[in-house]
DNA sequence: AATAATAGACTGACCGGTCGGTTTGTCGAT
DNA sequence: ATCGACAAACCGACCGGTCAGTCTATTATT
């Protein structure tokens, strides 16, 4: 996923890959899979027809890359934010604020996996579920590690994980497509919210990073 | 939408028209816009082109019809279920309740509005931001009222009932998709999560219906 | 010289939409 | 009650634009 995978580097490959991958999540964010041209992101990148099907195998894998490449950023992110520092229930919410800050920070890949990677056909929704479930995973985990220190009463874990990333997608979308509540305001409301529905009162108040 | 709208009907047009939307609907819930072939439809329905496009524009508005007609029975049934039988979080938790007892008995459509209906081009787009503010907007009206009420604390209401549609989207898009968490577990873990989340305990337990 | 990387003209399958034509029912006139 | 005129409903072959993907040519690198 870096840059120098086995290729030698001729002129500046990288860059070109780069290039495309930057015109790909701009013009998909933007207009949709379907809508984009492949052409579109010919010319975004200004690069050719060429050069992306070197890179690339087709129009589904380039997008699919883009797709994982910010599932693995949003997972590294959670995954560094928890890193030990805490345990229970303030694992959970330290989960919940840096996917909810990640999301922000990353407004259009944000849209992409939200918004653009469904409705599509089997293989595009197989994707987006994986890497709903893999979050959903691993916030369940994290609950069940609070219910077992005893932060929280015994709750249906699955569907607490499931119902909250639904929650964070909803508003998230929200804000990807109108921009409507601000990020500070989402912070503020939603992860006291989704904490207060298993039974724990949020410690932090303004959480909200500049 | 009856059907002597003016016209006297010849043959039996309606009967058309339904087998039309009812071949789409099926299919569109299980491919996809995208991957729906109007031919796909021809066959299911046992009709032809000229009948479709006697009946709808083209293959976005035969789709919006679908959209429509449900988003519409969902709101029917939800104002029909309250009709002032009761106030405040009572209120709200039949409101949930009827919305996710729709999602449930109507599995296809509400496919097609959750998971089809997305990522498509603007036009769609805007279709679901519509019908999602409108349900939205209904919970949230519910919500203050509850507020005033004093049933329950003050709240972000608007947030609130932009994360509670996540939540109950993101649980009902995995149960049409994978069938797993049964409806009624839905409803007996989920209503009284999201009650909780704004402090209201709920009252009802088994409350799912057979 | 050989190979990686890039360019971009070109192809062909695909599919939404059209359109001329056919069938089926209504109704007024005879 | 028969017919002719008309229209609503329906049929399906066909057209034509679109666009992902291919292929050959060209350039840069070792």
């Amino acid at each position: 996923m870096a840059d120098s995978d086995k290729t030698t580097p001729l002129r500046d490959p990288g860059s070109t890959k780069a290039r495309i991958l930057d015109a790909a999540l701009s013009t998909f964010s933007r207009k949709g899979y379907h809508d984009t041209r492949l052409d579109d992101i010919v010319d975004e990148s200004e690069t050719s027809k060429g050069a992306i099907y070197f890179h690339f195998a087709n129009k589904e894998r380039l997008f699919l890359a883009l797709v994982d490449q910010f599932a693995d950023l949003l997972e590294r992110r959670v995954l560094d934010a928890i890193d030990g520092k805490a345990e229970g229930m303030a694992r959970v919410q330290i989960a919940l604020e840096t996917v909810l800050d990640t999301f922000g920070r990353y407004r259009r890949p944000a849209k992409i996996l939200l918004v653009q990677a469904v409705g599509l056909g089997n293989i595009f929704e197989n994707k987006r579920a994986e890497v709903n479930d893999r979050f959903a995973r691993l916030i369940e985990g994290y609950l069940k590690e609070a219910v077992a220190i005893g932060d929280i009463e015994q709750v249906d874990t699955e569907v607490v994980a499931y119902a909250w990333m639904g929650a964070i997608y909803g508003i998230v979308i929200r804000w990807v497509t109108t921009g409507e509540p601000e990020p500070a305001r989402i912070m503020n409301s939603l992860v006291p919210l989704l904490l207060r529905s298993v039974g724990y009162e949020a410690a932090t108040e303004a959480a909200a990073r500049p």
